[in-house]
DNA sequence: AAAAAAGTGTCCATTTTTTAGACACAATGC
DNA sequence: GCATTGTGTCTAAAAAATGGACACTTTTTT
């Protein structure tokens, strides 16, 4: 099901014309768009305001391009609000760096110069996934099956590992169909 | 801590000298290698052996570098196996496919040529990480947390949406010291 | 600005789940 | 072949979750 506004989303990057370009890309799917052209404040923003989705460039010192910046504050939002998708944006397409930032939590990767039609694309598509919220039973299944699956069936040890008695385990695949 | 050896790993590559120059890097690290050269059986034989670890070219098609094989077999593995890591090794490094590899669950994402000691040591962390099994408890902090984050603080929300009483919820935040 | 709606924090009694410990009986390892 | 480790099931006691209630505050609507 697509919705027929995104909410808010907060862009951040270092030069004023990319900024106004988002913003028209962006305007018709959001309800709100903020943009800052420096991540320092990001996260006072992110306590002051109801953020659905940030947008951030990799590079704001000058003449360096590796990223770091943007895998920091990426880094510092994520500490703060992981629950925040933050997408990350950067005209110096890198495969090591796309890696890092995935690993360091970031939504998706995109790279300048973008397409219009697929950045808002990709946008949707990270809300909607953010959307679906998994009940604490769903979440509870899968680290079960997973700790199982792990333990090459050795219930024991399984149970041992998530932290509760081997019995309660029983239980919970009963019940959880698992 | 370090481990002295990592297990199984399985590789699949469907050229016999990469497979060869990859047994040779990997023997000291692994207690057992198996190689294949083509995908087609990996689901048996992760059901028949005991594998911790894949690492998967992206492209067995001759002719064609797209990477939808290695996707497929990507989502294949993790489907059957949600906990085992899969890492994807490709000539055809490319940021997208990067991107859509990491999203359909890899581990990691390794560019050819590759550096020995390089490969090593992410295949080294991709396993260290998988050894961390979070308790129930901490799964379940953790999903509160972020559940409590997405409704902005609605305790009433979060509850709903993680399936139990707002009551038990108050209950576990004082628990779990959220 | 008043009224309606939604959310908060805390209580209760009842039902459900988890726990530690025990047991006889497979597997597995050396 | 014996020792260790794991399995599945059972208790009784402790702990947690449930639906429902309450007076109160905040937010939304009109």
């Amino acid at each position: 099901m697509q919705k027929d506004k995104y909410g808010t989303i907060l862009v951040i990057d270092d030069n004023e014309a990319i900024l106004t370009a988002l913003r028209y890309c962006l305007s018709g799917t959001f309800q709100r768009i903020i943009t800052k052209s420096s991540p320092d404040s990001v996260l006072t923003i992110l306590n002051q305001e109801v953020v659905n989705l940030v947008l951030l460039d990799m590079n704001f010192s000058i003449g360096v391009n590796t990223g770091q910046d943007g895998l920091f504050w990426l880094r510092a939002i994520r500490k703060h609000h992981p629950e925040l998708p933050v997408v990350l944006i950067t005209a110096y397409a890198d495969v090591n760096l796309a890696v890092r930032g995935l690993k360091s939590g970031a939504s998706d990767f995109i790279t300048k110069p973008w397409d219009n039609d697929e950045l808002v694309r990709k946008l949707k598509d990270v809300l909607d996934a953010a959307d679906d919220m998994a009940t604490l039973d769903e979440m509870e299944t899968d680290h079960i099956r997973r700790a199982i699956d792990r333990c090459h069936g050795n219930m024991k040890l399984a149970a041992e590992q998530l932290g509760i008695t081997r019995q309660t385990l029983y239980n919970k695949m009963k019940k959880l169909e698992v």
